[in-house]
DNA sequence: CGCGGGTTTGAGCCTACTCAACAGATGTGG
DNA sequence: CCACATCTGTTGAGTAGGCTCAAACCCGCG
């Protein structure tokens, strides 16, 4: 099959393992037929019982807590590729809403095509979990920089996860990544007003350490913030040796 | 077998789902013996390469994460009956140190063990998975809660989240349950100050709306606290039907 | 009895919030 | 294609929730 015409999904796992060529058409199938889904479309609401999961193609996904008095957050962030739902395998309902955050293409599919997936190619099942814990581990970093980090470095922190993820899904080696986010959504993130968000990202522009070109964003030094922060690329460690 | 001599773990599975003996005895061959591990003591090391899982059978372990200067948060609580390492399963060396925090009994096994125990009982493990989805969304929520809640929301949230998961695991139906955490150990959950917890717990004592009599903490009106913090307690509603 | 870990109290301060207003983009219907 | 509504970004001024620093206290333990 011509590489360009893989899916983000099996191009992701094609990262760590080699695919026979049966494992590439159980793939195609657990995917299925994927539909086009708009800007804030919903995929998974958070009232509604849905034994699903789905398979992000391309677009980035979000998902959000809200209580009342209009406080929320963004709990996850899918890009082209990620699974949706593996991590609420033990819920009816989905714990929260996810919403498409730009255009982008879904595949949808029963959590019994999951299982039946998981019985014929196990070791892919486990990849699979493998790469999730991977999306666990960066949520707990995240916790920890919004739980005791200064605003600016918490910002820094978000922007070194997304270039961290964004690069671990396509390779590209620039400065330069997508964030397709708006300031009241990186609020959402990190928990501060878009106000805030808006002063932060000034400074780091007028200090000459950042450059944002909407929807695109540039850090100067990365390697600088990553020491500063102890930054982990979580998405650069995966060991896959428990598989085999 | 008696009950009294079945494992937290074991007693865990069994609440959701029967048994048969063949999924009893593979328990027993999973968990293996136990090890006693007093307070304070290292499980696993963010520092070495550890490719192992564990389960708790008494006491209470934590993981934390540090960055330089002293600023700590504790990511992860698991008491009897949890599974340390499943969340962690893309990492050749375990993301955060994890640790005692009372004395107990941890079983140390291999992640081969694990993947032959999945081969064997695939409902199980998928039983497993669903478990694992619990602790993930309570994290997201307190994730939420650390975001955009008020100190005192927060520990309130806190407060009810362990009350959740600690009758989860064994079924006392009073309002008192157990919290073997410092006030410095609180703050680290809650990305607060040991003084700062210590004037919310004293300010919430003298409402009439808790009352702590270490190492136990009684909250007077749960259900109004459920209520005003939006809260939702992830371990009443686990699903299972995807499994069968 | 001295020591260390944990708790308690007080005083002052700073980070990040609130409120308010405007400017620019984006989008939508007529 | 314009007019209006809505969303997003920008700026200023004032505020407060939770922090810092410092010191005392309590209690179990060697």
């Amino acid at each position: 099959m011509p590489n360009s015409l893989q899916s983000a999904f099996t191009k992701n796992l094609l990262r760590h393992i080699d695919l026979t060529e049966d494992e590439r058409t159980a793939l195609v199938r657990l995917e299925g037929p994927s539909v086009a889904c708009s800007k804030r479309e919903n995929i998974f609401a958070a009232d509604r019982p849905d034994d699903r999961i789905a398979i992000v193609r391309s677009g980035w996904a979000l998902s959000r807590a809200c209580s009342d008095g209009g406080l929320t957050t963004i709990t996850q962030i899918y890009m082209a590729g990620d699974v949706i739902g593996l991590t609420e395998l033990g819920f009816a309902t989905a714990p929260y809403d996810t919403k498409m955050q730009t255009d982008g293409t879904v595949s949808v599919m029963s959590r019994q095509a999951l299982h039946d997936f998981a019985k014929e190619h196990p070791r892919l099942f486990r990849l699979l979990l493998s790469l999730v814990s991977l999306d666990t581990a960066a949520l707990q970093d995240r916790l920890h920089a919004i739980t005791r980090f200064s605003a600016e470095d918490r910002l820094m922190h978000f922007l070194l996860t997304i270039k961290a993820k964004s690069e671990h899904i396509s390779d590209h080696d620039s400065d330069r990544f997508p964030l397709p986010l708006s300031q009241k959504d990186i609020g959402d993130v990190l928990g501060l007003t878009d106000i805030y968000v808006n002063r932060l990202l000034q400074r780091l522009q007028k200090g000459g350490q950042l450059t944002v070109n909407r929807p695109h964003v540039r850090i100067h030094d990365r390697a600088f913030w990553e020491h500063k922060l102890n930054f982990y690329n979580r998405f650069a460690e995966v060991d896959f040796n428990w598989a085999h």
